[in-house]
DNA sequence: CGTCCAGGTCTAC
DNA sequence: GGTAGACCTGGACGC
């Protein structure tokens, strides 16, 4: 089943639909995937009455993209539940229209106005809290690695998906994740020392002792950044750089994320051998609830190939 | 082969 | 409140 949507946000502004797809490396993260040749995206999404559906997403005719639901075909109800899913992914529902505006006045990032910014994004909270504690202290590659276990161990398959492999897999539920045991995650997701985090994550959140989600839902009149900052460092493997990685996903942009790899690629594309931190803070403090979002931007600029000349 | 460290965090001073 | 050291893993380096 083919469906379209159009690319326009709820402020009118442009949606750049591949910019979205690369806009951060947890596209390459199962349950999504990126086909840089193909030029799409795919993503196994839970649904709420129904097994997991894999979606494929392409721009589609002029000024439109397209959601193809893989497998066999689907009735209204789970078509709908499933384009909610991909709304919620590739974060339609934001309007960027007041970041484009400070934006435009910026000569370094009034590129991004033609439809960057809108970062890709997992269905849950507790996805994202995940990701990011697999993303600390290690290379790519690892992260890879265990997000990949995670998936295909313990994801619920979607109809059709093949035997083995993360392919056509949901990301794993907080119970599912509790329900493997510490073995699980040193032996066969190899997470070293973050293992027993994910573990009590998953068994905390999977018994309702922490509650996640209401993070997400949550506006910054609810819950200010500073809440949602203190939150989620209180949670086991989350410090600074973990929450500020998870707040961006949140859509929560006043955090920057200071790490080993955003630091010295601030300063190589300001031509420095080192910038300060306060210094960089200064630089993206016009930006206000968009710091976060300015700052990655400045530094993923060249993820996405400049457009020919016309 | 040992050492370092990668998109850090926790504990103990 | 600020700062060393330890911590799993595995790939990249220097010797």
């Amino acid at each position: 089943m083919r469906l379209d949507f159009p690319l326009v946000g709820p402020g009118g502004e442009p949606i750049d639909l591949w910019r979205t797809f690369v806009s951060h490396g947890v596209a390459e993260l199962p349950p999504m995937r990126v086909d840089e040749e193909a030029r799409l995206f795919e993503v196994t999404v839970s649904l709420p009455a129904s097994r997991p559906r894999t979606v494929r997403i392409a721009s589609g005719r002029p000024g439109f993209g397209q959601v193809t639901i893989l497998g066999r075909p689907v009735g209204a109800r789970t078509a709908g539940e499933t384009m909610k899913a991909v709304a919620h992914i590739l974060r339609l529902d934001e309007d960027l229209s007041a970041f484009y505006e400070r934006a435009a006045a910026d000569p370094d990032l009034s590129w991004v106005t033609a439809g960057a910014g809108r970062m890709i994004r997992s269905q849950t909270v507790f996805e994202e809290v995940v990701k990011s504690i697999c993303t600390t202290n290690c290379a790519w590659g690892a992260t890879i690695r265990m997000v990949t276990a995670l998936v295909e161990h313990l994801g619920a398959s979607a109809p059709g998906a093949p035997a083995t492999g993360p392919a056509g897999r949901a990301f794993p539920t907080p119970e599912a994740m509790a329900g493997a045991g510490l073995g699980f995650y040193r032996d066969v997701a190899r997470a070293g020392y973050r293992g027993a985090y994910l573990l009590q994550l998953a068994e905390s959140v999977a018994e309702g002792r922490v509650d996640l989600e209401s993070l997400g839902r949550a506006g910054p009149e609810e819950i200010s950044d500073e809440e949602v900052s203190a939150r989620l460092q209180a949670l086991p493997g989350v410090g600074p750089y973990a929450a500020a990685h998870t707040m961006m996903m949140l859509g929560r942009y006043s955090p920057l994320i200071l790490d080993s790899w955003t630091r010295p690629t601030y300063a190589r594309l300001r031509r420095r051998k080192e910038v300060k931190d306060s210094a960089i803070l200064r630089r993206f403090r016009r930006y206000g609830r968009y710091a976060g979002l300015a700052f990655w931007l400045f530094l993923t600029r060249d993820w996405v190939e400049a457009p020919p000349p016309a």
